[in-house]
DNA sequence: CATTTATGATAGTATTACTATTACATTTGC
DNA sequence: GCAAATGTAATAGTAATACTATCATAAATG
């Protein structure tokens, strides 16, 4: 049960919240606030008073609410390839991790415990609910730069090598695996919230269907 | 040149904003200004100085930002399937139908001169740059109730039938058209600001035969 | 001509998103 | 064991935001 540590880009927090007890308390609390409440309804000064501490000592790690919630889907992203990395190695063919990854990006996950300071679950259904918001903005091209998007760069790129493993001549790897990985989260959502945009009841072995079949049918040379 | 009319759910104004002049003043300034500084920073009293009128007149046709974004997005969606629908009488199959659909999802859009006040090429941007905010809050159940996303249902349900004239055994068209209207948009988006996650250089040819493809290979019996 | 409707002008409130300062407790380095 | 650095709490303050309310007036309508 060693421990394992998620590498996201110092631009992402003003002192880094790994290194200190309440660095990982404000992580853990932001999630499960963030999860519950929304992350427009969230304030410092309500995650300071979770945490039985003040508004001012949050800020001392984040500079806003926007960088926090890009850190902490930045940190989804990083853990999800570690994971990802690590199924691989019991698998050989590309179609099958690609079956794998797909898989991850849609189940429920469980606590990974060796990082006992972040639900992995929760902060799942924190991605599926807020992802697009981190890039959806005027400041989209400054905070590219600073490297607020590397963990969703690096899995599209992870995701689209296998696939030209499986046929080097598909034309669309990045495109495609940006927009499963997409899918993954907004048929997630639209299976809760807006039914009439999915075609899964419940569970989400329909979604990992519909995902599965897509890719490879795209994939594929005919 | 006569008018045309795009139904938008009364529940997603205040006051009917296109029966009046600065309603439609309204619409056409707040997408001029949305489009430009982006949303977030948008307030009600930066519209109302851009139309040289108030704060208050805003908030008699719009509850918030967020109600009229709604409203303007649904206005889109609705419009985009008028548009469609007069450009499939030309066309015969399923197939053309829908590849002609991705083709005005994507291409950029000429102004429609029977709606003067409205711009739809900058509306369309618009969508590319803010369409899930809309329904990515924790109020999207009961807005769901309201008709928020009616626009948007009804273009996925347009273009699922097409997919099932096609093949009526498959499985996803719900699914399978959420996801190529949404890549549709996102990947417009990554092609200009993110583009590590897109595969098109520029034009909107590539994102064209990417999603054409993608649809058809998704949909074919094989 | 009377009245409804539309708009403009102004004021006010609670909340948000910060910034700054001070003080104190704890850890660490020597 | 002491000094310095670090981490945190407490408090105060500011500018902007997201509204709500009221009143006056102009224009349209019946």
């Amino acid at each position: 049960m060693n421990a394992l540590n998620i590498s996201v880009s110092a631009k992402l927090y003003n002192k880094n919240p790994e290194e200190t007890e309440l660095g990982k308390r404000i992580l853990s609390k932001s999630i499960e606030l963030m999860e519950e409440i929304g992350y427009e309804h969230v304030t410092f000064k309500k995650i300071g008073l979770a945490l039985e501490s003040t508004e001012a000592s949050v800020y001392r790690y984040f500079q806003n609410k926007h960088q926090l919630l890009a850190y902490l889907i930045n940190w989804y992203w990083g853990w999800l390839e570690v994971k990802m990395a690590q199924e691989f190695m019991m698998l050989n063919s590309a179609e099958d991790k690609l079956k794998r990854a797909i898989q991850l990006l849609v189940m429920p996950m469980d606590e990974d415990e060796r990082i006992p300071h972040i639900d992995e679950g929760t902060l799942q259904r924190l991605v599926v609910a807020e992802y697009p918001k981190i890039y959806l903005t005027k400041e989209v091209d400054a905070e590219n730069e600073e490297g607020y998007f590397l963990g969703y760069k690096r899995l599209c790129d992870t995701l689209g090598n296998l696939a030209l493993q499986i046929n080097p001549a598909y034309k669309y790897p990045h495109s495609l695996f940006s927009t499963v990985i997409s899918a993954a989260q907004s048929q997630q959502f639209f299976t809760e919230h807006l039914p009439r945009l999915s075609d899964a009841n419940k569970g989400s072995g329909t979604i990992v269907q519909f995902l599965t079949e897509m890719t490879l049918n795209s994939i594929q040379k005919r």
